[in-house]
DNA sequence: TGACACTATGTCATATCTGACATATAGTGG
DNA sequence: CCACTATATGTCAGATATGACATAGTGTCA
């Protein structure tokens, strides 16, 4: 997969705003990965909002500190499906993980929008 | 992962409603697969409506037919990943996309609601 | 019947993700 | 300064997902 790409956007240094094109990426890759960033926000926000460390989210998720770390940090190696399920366990519903995606929105259509 | 579980589902015969606790599942890890089940289901949807064979998505995904069974199968095999990037390359945008996950609400709460 | 298009299911080599660990950095309180 | 807590980053063996392929089932048309 070329899924490498994201790789390099980490290498690249990350820019300022959101993911635009400075890399090959599709429109459907791009949106894809704002997608992923929007839900590493909110995980962010809501384990922070539950007062708990990334160290007990780990262990509630038997999993490990430094992955907690790599999902907030929207860390490429990062699957979808361990974001929404590590939300998922934090009480999140899909209501408020629908609000989360929407909020990535894509920035398509709205150009130099300022 | 104990992500094996859902082979046991798929095993299980699949039964009638929604995946309900009729294994071990977790709340979390139910709500998942139902999350994703409504993906599955908004994919099928989406690339019938646009009049494309799986043969077609999958030359247009750079995947194979079998994959796109898959997808709209609700394997276990398949990642959120794919799915949600699947339906960004049919189109879908972050709005209709946070409306397919709204739709895979899970029966948490309303017990025996008729 | 056969030929065709579409979809489903199983398997497998390889690519990617995961948890765990080590280690580093940042902040706080002694 | 040290000790402690929280977070970040790199690496790696083992687990999982992926595309590709073979094959089977389904319906349609002649």
């Amino acid at each position: 997969m070329k899924k490498s790409k994201r790789e390099k956007l980490k290498a690249a240094g990350w820019a300022i705003g959101s993911v635009q094109d400075f890399l090959g990426l599709s429109d459907a890759e791009s949106a894809l990965i704002e997608l992923k960033l929007a839900l590493s926000r909110t995980l962010r926000d809501r384990r922070q909002r539950c007062g708990m460390s990334q160290v007990e989210l780990a262990k509630r998720l038997r999993s490990s500190q430094s992955r907690v770390a790599k999902m907030e940090a929207g860390d490429p190696s990062v699957s979808m499906d361990l974001l929404v399920s590590t939300l998922l366990v934090l009480g999140t519903s899909s209501t408020d993980l629908a609000k989360a995606i929407r909020s990535g929105e894509g920035s398509k259509g709205r150009h130099a929008a300022a």
